[in-house]
DNA sequence: CGTGTAAGGAATTCTGACACG
DNA sequence: CGTGTAAGGAATTCTGACACG
């Protein structure tokens, strides 16, 4: 399921990630949920599982900039 | 997916229902949305799926009270 | 660099009620 | 019966910033 419907505190508790660590990871641009009306972030099923990956990741030693590549396969454009 | 992951606005833009309907809906026990901690309701797709599916029948002049035993199979419990 | 937090605002959702029919 | 709406409150999410290291 790619269609993004969750909301960040939902995500939050899907992943175990504080929603700090999920804005960043935004920021970063390893992630790129959508966006309600009123500027909500809406994630999907894929993007939950690629959060974990990407926590994963840093916690064995790699860095945010080193991760955008590797995550890019993900970028399917529907 | 069963998992209840949405608030009633995704839910809202996913089935075009209005949220006064959705929540009626859950009054005359057709849906079953979980509850985050503050209350908020929370569907999974199926319930999507199901709401859908709710609508139609009204429109084809069944009363609420009438799909809540057609509904019944839906009723998965995990 | 990656994450925590307090700050203030804006958007979301909730319930109970009155309305129509 | 099924749905619309105005009302007030509570919970959610947002951004930009300061902090630590």
């Amino acid at each position: 399921m790619n269609s993004k419907v969750m909301t960040i505190g939902t995500v939050r508790e899907l992943t175990g990630l504080t929603e700090r660590q999920i804005r960043y990871y935004e920021e970063k641009q390893l992630i790129f949920p959508d966006r309600t009306q009123g500027r909500a972030r809406k994630f999907s099923f894929e993007d939950v599982d690629i959060l974990k990956e990407i926590h994963t990741k840093l916690q064995d030693g790699f860095h945010t900039y080193e991760l955008r590549k590797s995550l890019a396969h993900h970028h399917v454009r529907s």
